[in-house]
DNA sequence: CAGGATCCCATAGGATACTG
DNA sequence: CAGTATCCTATGGGATCCTG
């Protein structure tokens, strides 16, 4: 599994060294704003990531703590979803989004970039709003489960 | 000279296309946070960056437009300075600032990120507005020396 | 469908020595 | 000091096939 290096105590390359991976914040991209939850889910987005590469940043994301694991019912019987620390990374990618949406005007998301730009704060509590919600079930849900 | 690929029309994807490559963000960083100039200001940095990374890196940010190359009197000749596209990066560098102050407490940088979280966009906005008058001036020094 | 296993190659990037 | 050049290795990651 490709691990995470700590180059040196500043904050912006400790984020960098995790946030760096362009695979890893697609995924976590497609958590926050597609509301992806499968394995095939994050297959299909449109960059194209392998297998083999999906497998080992969805082990990393969860050995690191962004994400967990649960068993869901339906073909796909295994899904992901983003813990508080994952959820935490919600003001960082949308500021992403809006950088990118202001140098790639021509891209299908300039709508979201011009709501973000309206109301970024609202955006941004909304979603961590849902999100967290979804973790609090999920893990109640896998305790009852485990209690049983 | 390493190039930027982009993947797909996401404006996020986009961002990290660019801006996940880790070197050119902590050469961004030391310009905007530690008013670092020249190729041996970057160099000396905790990561330990290496000079044919640093070379690229440098040509790659000027390419985009991201930098701009300037003489300078003194044993180093040659200075680095953010353009508009580079200056506008901030926030996302800031919100990166404040994630990674947030995980690594022990970092020595917390005052930074505690800082932050009190003042964020004084912080932004003063930044923006030292190095863009930073710009100005180089720009203007630049072509007068031309007209010369 | 989720993911493991393999093959294979392009390339990132460290180390080091050199130049103007 | 600001790069250039070269060598060399690790590894990221695409393609493909396989399995429970």
């Amino acid at each position: 599994m490709k691990e995470i290096k700590k180059r040196s105590e500043c904050p912006i390359s400790f984020c960098l060294d995790f946030f760096g991976d362009k695979w890893a914040i697609l995924i976590i991209r497609d958590m926050i704003l597609n509301d992806k939850t499968t394995f095939g889910d994050f297959l299909r987005s449109d960059e194209g990531i392998a297998t083999n590469i999906l497998t080992d940043r969805l082990k990393m994301l969860e050995t690191e703590g962004f994400i967990v694991r649960y068993p869901v019912s339906g073909k796909a019987r295994i899904g992901y979803c983003l813990t508080e620390k994952g959820i935490s990374l919600i003001p960082v990618i949308i500021e992403m989004a809006l950088w990118g949406a202001a140098q790639n005007i021509n891209g299908y998301r300039k709508e979201f970039g011009i709501q973000l730009k309206k109301d970024k704060a609202g955006v941004i509590k909304q979603l961590a709003m849902k999100l967290t919600e979804k973790y609090i079930t999920i893990k109640s849900d896998m305790e009852n489960n485990f209690l049983n």
